[in-house]
Parts: structure tokens; C-alpha cells; sequence
RNA sequence: GGCGGCAUAGCCAAGUGGUAAGGCAGAGGUCUGCAAAACCUUUAUCCCCCAGUUCGAAUCUGGGUGCCGCCUCCA
């Protein structure tokens, strides 16, 4: 529980990891605003913050994983009435291939996932006592912040109030519409009038809907307290959306919003950014179709977070191809009982509160020095801002020694211990005979009725009848049809 | 315009002061009925360019070039 060392976005530095509570972590996330599918850029911010936790219950913290979901927002309301929905109709859809893309990816659920609407009121709260505390005030119907009146405004992005007013663009500074509405133009809003219509809550400045970076500052103040350990997403909501979090957070609590922050960076697309307006996404979905999730964690986490990773059909064909052969080696795991192919089961193990730090082999004196080496290394790697690029050749090295020792005993310690320390990547390395989708079982089904018209052809009706009764056993009958290519069917 | 980041082999990508991890692809070999897998050997005299600091730099400093991100919704 030692060692561990995170960088932190307010400082720009890696610092030693120390959490408020001693083994215990308050993390939150923030999750997905549910109006379409997600992308691989999504999937690269889910994958980054299950590691991340997935890590530090494996270091044995004790983990509190919130995540949320904004249901409500302008998007949702726009894209519903597209596809004349309501926006909770819409919301419920997105948030439901969001957990199923989440599953399938094998990116455990936070512990918590509280959502936008849920917090209405809390947010509501929340705005009224930052106007009493003269944070914020409001205008024909709106809540803004008051910037100028919170002094460290500019610390996570690391500009000042003054350079943030001159940098911005023309667009930014005149936005007539809001010009006098907001005293600043940096002003940001907390509650938005909207028309009766449209949906909204009722508060004591009308009808209207929460501004988006109070969500999270209120779900994260009435789900997790005042102060959280880590805090984090994409690096694209470093600015404005967690500063803003930070004003509103730490203005009205006087104390620190998070301890540490963490950002991951992009993955790209021919050096630019994949996001919905460039259109150049690819959906989880889209990439489960073609890649494994093995294959996608393989991927996103052979760069390390806080580097853009570029998407490419050459680097995704190199994961897989990198994924079988860490699933060969480890294989050997599962096909020796005693050792439990039951990954999910080890890993629950050390989901326990207070486990230690497993060290498999370490204390083994069979395994000899190179694992417990290795397993020196992944930690190490690991421990250093979640290098998991570095922890990656540690299981590539692992599975080495696997495929060369001579040992056959030894071999399938190498192969339990590959198999434990990708679980903490949440790799699951299942063997893919196990896994045979019903796609490939019909076309295996195929090839063998035409093994069984190849025999009935050579009159070989010994063995002809061998792949029926074989077939029939597995509960697929096969009916012959006179004169055309026999029907089968599962029974 | 303000602020920040990045530049390492064919591709992806670690390393941030001590002489270039790992994956994929490629080449040669072993094994094999054939193939696959596995194994062995091999693939950057050098880390965008220039100057400087240092006994020593891909790693630090200054300058340059190129690319990207945030400042509007965005993971």
C-alpha cells in the first residue's frame, strides 16, 4: 500500500500518494452525458479510471468508485427531439448501451453511479448557498458564478482570471446573448431559465435546468463528502469544466474539492482527435465487433494515459496479435484445474477490504527469481502514475517464461501468475476455445455436414452416420433432405 | 490572441542525466507430413534540427521546425 505515485494535473508533478482517510479512497469519475453511442475515446476514459481502480483495490485500499451519468442536458434535449423522443426515453436508451459497452469491455461498475436527475434538488441547494455566501448571483431567471469573487480561479488550468478574459476568443468575449446576463464574462452558469415547455424544475428563480459542472460538484458533495481523494477524466474537461467544479466546490466549503487530480489525454486519428464533431469515431461497439475487449484494453493501455494514443488499423491488429500471445501462455492456467481458471474469482479476493498486496510467486521458492522479479517490475511500473505501458512488458515477460521453462510445474505457476497480474488490468485472458460464438458454431456445423456429404458420397455411410449421431449428441439434429443439402437444427 | 502538450526503428510505444523496455511487422534458423504455435538469432551507433550545460544528455537549458490539445459541447 506504499509507493504509489500519481500525477497530479494542479500541480503538474507525480506525488506520493496519500489519501485522505489512511486505506481508504474516494474517487470519482466523470462518466458519459448519455445522448448517442459511445466511442473509443470513451472507452479509453472508462478503461483508464478501472485500472486505476482496479489498482488500488489490488494495493489493497479500500475503493469507493463513483461515477455518474449526466441525463440531462442541451444535447439530450436536442438529439430526443431529432428522433422525437423524449429525453429521458433517449437517456435511458444511451445509458443502457453504455453499460452494456462498459461489460462487455469487462470495466467493472463503479460502486456508485448516481445521475444528473437524481440531485435536482441538491444541486438547487447547492446554487442558493453559494448566493448567500456572495459566490453567485442571479439574473432574469439564471444563477452565475461569480468568478472574480473566487481567488485561485485559474489553478487547474493554470491561468489567471486576467489571462483567461484576454486569451479568449472574440467569440468567447462577445457573446452577445449572455453579455448582460453575467457580470464577467467568465461567469459561468449554475441554474438556466428554460421555456415552461421544455423540460426543467421547478427553483426559486423559476422554471429552468442545472448547469452542468454543478452536477458534479453536488452529487460529489452528497454521495462521497466535501473532499475526495481523486478526482478525474478526460483532459479535455480540465478546462472549464473541472475549474468550474473547483470554484463552486471550494468557495462554498472553504477546503479542497479533490486531493488529486487525474487526466488522461486522447486517442487520435491520423494525429487528431476523435470526437463526435469531427466525425471521425469509431463506437465501442463498431471496435467489440472486430477486436476482443482483451484486444481494446491491450490497446488503450499499452500507452500510457496520459499520452495520445493513436488509433490505426496496423497498431490494432499488433494488440491482437500481442493478446493471443499472452492468452496461449496463460492458458496453461486454465487448463490445470487446481490453479482455478476462475479469474474473476481471484480478483474478488482481493476486492476484500485490507488484502494485501498479492505477491504470488514472491514467497514461492520453486518460482525462483525471475517472476518475483517480474512481479517487482509490474508493481513498480504500476506504482508509478499507473505506467501500464512498462506493467504491459512485465506480462509479455511472464509469458516468456512460461513458453521457455522446462518445468512443467513451473510453467503453470508462470502462467497463474501472467493470468493474476493482467486480471489487474482487467485483461481476462479467457481461453478463446471456451468462447465460441454462434456465428462460428454454425459455420462449424456446416463444415461438418460437408465432411458427412463428402463420406455419404463415397458411400461411407460408417462415418456418415458417426458425424449425425456425434451431431445429435451435441443436440443438433440433422435431417437429410432429398436431392438438397441436409437441415439441421438445435433441439 | 492566451495557455498547455508532443516529436524515439516500417507501425504502436516505454524510458526523463549514465550509455535505447515491450508489442506488432520483417529477416535467417530449429521443430514439423504440411501449417500454426513455440524456441534461437537478427532488425535505431542512436532518440525532429541547431547551440549550450555536464566527465557523461534521447533525457537539463536556450533557439528553431513540425504536429496536436484547451479557451464553445466534448472522454
Amino acid at each position: 500500500m506504499t509507493g504509489l505515485k500519481i500525477f497530479n494535473t494542479v500541480s503538474a508533478t507525480k506525488e506520493d500518494f496519500q489519501p485522505l482517510s489512511p486505506g481508504r479512497v474516494l474517487m470519482y469519475a466523470c462518466g458519459p452525458t448519455v445522448y448517442d453511442l459511445s466511442h473509443l475515446g470513451h472507452a479509453r476514459m472508462a478503461l483508464t479510471f478501472d485500472v486505476i481502480q482496479r489498482y488500488l483495490r489490488f494495493s489493497g485500499y479500500d475503493v469507493t468508485f463513483v461515477r455518474n451519468i449526466t441525463d440531462i442536458d442541451d444535447k439530450i434535449i436536442n438529439r430526443a427531439r431529432e428522433l422525437n423522443l423524449r429525453p429521458e426515453q433517449l437517456s435511458r436508451r444511451f445509458t443502457y448501451t453504455f453499460w452494456k459497452d462498459m461489460d462487455e469491455l469487462n470495466s467493472a461498475s463503479p460502486d456508485i453511479e448516481p445521475r444528473a436527475t437524481e440531485y435536482i434538488q441538491q444541486m438547487i441547494k447547492f446554487a442558493e448557498e453559494l448566493i448567500h455566501k456572495g459566490h453567485a448571483y442571479e439574473s432574469k431567471g439564471d444563477v452565475y458564478f461569480d468568478v472574480p469573487s473566487f481567488k485561485s480561479y485559474g489553478k487547474l488550468k493554470k491561468q489567471s482570471l486576467d489571462d483567461l478574459l484576454q486569451g479568449a476568443r472574440d467569440q468567447v468575449r462577445s457573446q452577445n446573448e449572455l453579455k448582460d446576463l453575467k457580470k464577467t464574462p467568465a461567469d459561468f452558469a449554475l441554474w438556466k431559465s428554460a421555456p415552461k415547455g421544455e423540460v426543467g424544475w421547478d427553483s426559486p428563480w423559476g422554471w429552468g435546468r442545472p448547469g452542468w459542472h454543478l452536477e458534479c460538484s453536488s452529487m460529489i458533495k452528497n454521495v462521497l463528502g466535501e473532499t475526495i481523494d481523486i478526482h478525474g477524466g478526460g483532459e479535455d474537461l480540465v478546462f472549464p469544466h473541472h475549474e468550474n467544479e473547483i470554484a463552486q466546490s471550494e468557495a462554498l466549503h472553504g477546503k479542497p474539492l479533490a486531493r488529486y487530480w487525474i487526466h488522461n489525454s486522447f486517442v487520435q486519428v491520423e494525429s487528431e482527435k476523435m470526437s463526435k464533431s469531427l466525425g471521425n469515431f469509431q463506437t465501442i461497439q463498431t471496435v467489440l465487433s472486430n477486436y476482443s475487449a482483451d484486444t481494446v484494453r491491450l490497446f488503450v493501455l499499452q500507452t500510457h494515459y496520459r499520452s495520445p494514443i493513436e488509433f490505426g488499423t496496423e497498431s490494432m491488429e499488433a494488440a491482437k496479435s500481442g493478446t493471443a500471445r499472452l492468452l496461449r501462455a496463460a492458458r496453461l492456467a486454465d487448463s490445470n484445474a487446481h490453479m482455478s481458471d476462475d479469474n474473476n474469482g481471484k480478483f474478488q479476493k482481493y476486492l476484500q477490504k485490507d488484502h494485501p498486496c498479492i505477491q504470488t510467486l514472491k514467497n514461492d521458492p520453486d518460482a525462483g527469481a525471475a517472476v518475483s522479479r517480474l512481479e517487482a517490475d509490474f508493481l513498480e511500473a504500476m506504482n508509478n502514475d499507473f505506467n501500464t505501458p512498462q506493467a504491459i512488458s512485465a506480462l509479455f515477460q511472464m509469458a516468456d517464461l512460461v513458453f521457455s521453462t522446462k518445468d512443467e510445474k513451473l510453467a503453470v505457476k508462470y502462467a497463474a501468475a501472467l493470468k493474476t497480474y493482467a486480471s489487474v488490468l482487467g485483461l481476462r485472458l479467457t481461453d478463446t476455445g471456451k468462447i465460441i460464438d454462434t456465428n462460428t458454431g454454425a459455420r462449424l456445423v456446416e463444415t461438418l455436414l460437408d465432411l458427412r456429404d463428402q463420406a455419404r458420397a463415397n458411400k461411407d455411410y460408417k462415418q456418415s452416420d458417426q458425424i449425425r449421431d456425434e451431431l445429435l449428441k451435441l443436440g443438433i439434429k440433422v435431417m437429410d433432405v432429398k436431392g438438397a443439402r441436409a437441415q439441421w437444427e438445435r433441439e
